[in-house]
DNA sequence: TTATATACATACATGAACGTATGTATGCAA
DNA sequence: TTGCATACATACGTTCATGTATGTATATAA
């Protein structure tokens, strides 16, 4: 039995992009044969050669299945871009965090794409589509606070920029610990009071631009006692 | 010319572990070969076998070389238990982010341990080590948040659990994504401002034992619509 | 109904990394 | 000075994943 319909062709495409997402969970990307993931899905090697270039092509494809979704729901987030800002960075994160949580694939994909995969050697050109659509929803974070300092939301003298990069760590951050270990906590039920954490600590103490004149000077001995 | 004197012998130690990191950083550590390492090093696989058992032992003698400092600064910390937990937090956080920042043997071997190698496989219990550690760490974050809300630092409700796990995914969120682009900002300098930005949002919002009565029910629909 | 492209399975050749076995020259002890 | 253990280098065999070439049965178009 060869030559399927158009339908069971499409099925082989996600039984494959399964077997992947099943055996790199297992084994790691680089530790996965070929054959490992053909098998996984009940077929030979001919298969994925027929489907995918190669084992780069293979994972493109997997995360896509993934991450396109998530970066769709980041643009509807944006689009309805209202007068509170700040709420629609609470939104943004919150949502992310909740389908982690709450989506096996995306749960799954992640925990690859973090703990399982190496992001340089022959995958480096997939990881810099990953790379790409990182600054972006980096620039767009820092958008919004940008708008929420204009509209009182956040001090003036707020540090935009690191203020992004501290909100930016705060939800990579908390993806990554909470796939390394997702019985310690029930994310979904937590995520919004979680995120309320650091939005509080922005608006009440944020990183500010000009720091006082540098205090009095000194102060910067006393390192590297312990070593290397 | 063979045969060197202890302190050659160990010198070479060293050289082999500089090649490792080196290695590693360019290629990952699944795609470096181990004749890779010894070439950088200007020796062959020989040295390497004489000097660790396999490719695992080699990894995990990379790793120690850099946490194990790390550790030791933790524990330092922890030994001194004033009456100020928040303030021991404080101090234990901004080392690390000002250790990684500043030392380039930490900078190179975490931004390996985070982006260049896969926690599975057959290097899965060189990462059971790292894991504990990260466990103890945890427990100890935990413990000083404790202390904190008896002293009054903290709301007498917080869950400490939840703040535990707010400031060490931070902590980790940080590191990783300033790894990833150290040339985004000066992580050594802004490490203070960045960490007081969390632990200003945990005493003026933390996360909460008892939640209010859940709300009033409903508000778990609208989910899913995007995807998977 | 036939022909062709499709959707795989199978077979083969190549190379590369690993582990080990062996070679070897030297520092150090007796 | 001899002898042995050390600190590597070199050589060898085996395994194994990859890429490609080929085989093959079927869906679909003509």
């Amino acid at each position: 039995m060869v030559r399927k319909t158009k339908e069971d062709t499409e099925h082989t495409h996600a039984l494959l992009l399964d077997a992947a997402e099943s055996v790199f969970t297992k084994k790691g990307v680089a530790a996965s044969t070929l054959n490992d993931i053909a098998v996984e899905a009940g077929m030979t090697r001919g298969a994925i050669y027929w489907h995918f270039k190669d084992k780069g092509e293979l994972v493109r494809a997997m995360c896509e299945r993934a991450t396109l979704p998530m970066e769709a729901m980041v643009n509807e987030v944006m689009a309805v871009a209202g007068d509170d800002p700040l709420g629609s960075v609470r939104r943004l994160t919150v949502h992310a965090l909740t389908q982690i949580a709450e989506s096996k694939r995306q749960h799954t994909v992640f925990d690859i794409l973090f703990h399982k995969c190496e992001k340089t050697g022959e995958l480096a050109e997939v990881f810099e589509r990953e790379y790409e659509s990182r600054n972006e929803c980096q620039s767009q974070i820092e958008g919004l606070f940008k708008q929420a300092v204009k509209r009182g939301q956040l001090p003036v003298d707020t540090d935009t920029h690191l203020a992004m990069q501290a909100l930016h760590s705060y939800l990579i951050g908390l993806m990554h610990e909470w796939l390394l270990a997702p019985e310690a906590y029930d994310l979904a039920k937590h995520a919004a009071p979680l995120v309320d954490v650091l939005l509080a600590g922005l608006r009440v103490a944020p990183p500010r631009k000009r720091l006082r004149p540098v205090a009095k000077a000194g102060t910067i001995a006393r390192r590297e006692k312990i070593g290397v």
